[in-house]
Order: C-alpha cells, then structure tokens, then sequence
DNA sequence: TTATTTGGTTTATAATATAAACTACTTTAC
DNA sequence: GTAAAGTAGTTTATATTATAAACCAAATAA
C-alpha cells in the first residue's frame, strides 16, 4: 500500500533545499540559508548529506576574497525528488 | 517561502496512519499494522502520540474475549492533515 | 589594532523512529 | 490440566536524525 519514503528527501530541510534546487539547477550556500530560514550549520550538514547521497554537488571557490559553496542537484537527485513526489502522493491523496 | 511542516504528520508511519483514517473514518489496530506494514510496537507508540495531539480517538474494548483497539480521526485531524497536504505541496511543486 | 562581519564547519544535545523484549491473556494440543 | 503457541497489544532500550550552539579562518570596518 504505502511505498517507502526516501529517508534522505524526507526531511524537511533536505527536501526545501532539494526542491529549490531542482527548479534552480544551482544555488549559493547563502540562497538556500535564506530561502529556507535555516541555520548555516544545519544547511552545512545537510548538504554534505546530499553529497553523500550523490543527490547534489557542491563547488567550493572564492568570490571577492570570500569562500563560496555553490550547490547544483545531480541527475540522480532529480529522479530520487520524482520518486520521492511520487510515493508522496499515496500518503496524501485519498485512496482505499 | 517554505512553510513549517507539522511534525506530527512528518512521519512516514503517523502520516499513513493519519491518511488511512481519513478516508476510513474507522480502524482497528491490526488494519493499521497490516496497511502499514510496520511492527505492533511502532503503531503502539505512534497512536499514542496522535491521541496526544488529539488528532485521533483511541477506543478499547474486547471483541470475542480479545482486547480491540479502534482509532477515528477527529475534526482536528483532519484539518491537520489537510493543512500538512497544503503545506507540503510548495516543496514538491516547481516554484521560482 | 581590536571589533565585527562573512561564510562557513564541527560538535554536542535533543528529538524521533524503530525494534526488541515484555505483559496479559486465549486457544489448541496433548 | 497443563504446556505450547497464538493474539493483541505496551514498554523500554537503542540507533538514527535534526538542530542549534560553539567554534574557526579570514576579511572588512572602526
């Protein structure tokens, strides 16, 4: 009945920064702290954890003498997100 | 941009406990564990904690000398549920 | 030159989810 | 009638997660 739901998109700051990323394809670590109201060390930790899932790559560089981390989502994390999407609506659309 | 998302709903198992009550009205807990597919403690606790929020009612009685346990959801949970389908659709929806 | 700001990372803690173990009984088989 | 197995759960312990607080390195401003 109920699909399993992707434990690494099922997480509410994971999936904003996922779901900002698929419509944006690449965004500065700044972008997603402001969008998504988060705190920079839950962002920092949460993307790592989406590198790590191969979901999204992070490019590290500097821009006027100050570090910036620059993130894009990978083909691989586009389908996980309409996986996710997809097994999502089971949950919340009526059935029986 | 992102709205909170009601923890008590965003939880796979709360969730498809909560979007089984919906459209059921009614349901005994083994319905739930069979539907679910999760342990009888997890369901156990889960219930609990929707009691608590007051989004379910949890009556016990015994049916053929065996303890029965029925859920409903209640007004409240259902606009819980509804307002957490609202919320969740700005994640998983093209935006920008 | 020391104070503040930027752009983060690391670490510690609180909250959650989950399974394993347990309780309390009932039914079935010997 | 009693031991074994099954029903219907609850409680407790543990592993996983999420989150914030504390920290770091460098740049800029006072």
């Amino acid at each position: 009945m109920f699909k399993e739901l992707d434990p690494m998109l099922h997480s509410q700051l994971r999936l904003a920064i996922v779901s900002l990323l698929v419509s944006v394809k690449e965004a500065e670590f700044t972008y997603l702290k402001d969008e998504t109201g988060a705190s920079a060390g839950n962002i920092s930790v949460q993307i790592q954890k989406l590198k790590e899932a191969d979901y999204i790559d992070i490019e590290k560089k500097f821009k006027d003498n100050y570090p910036l981390t620059i993130c894009k989502i990978t083909p691989k994390g586009v389908d996980a997100f309409e996986d996710y999407v997809k097994s999502l609506k089971q949950y919340i659309t009526a059935k029986k």
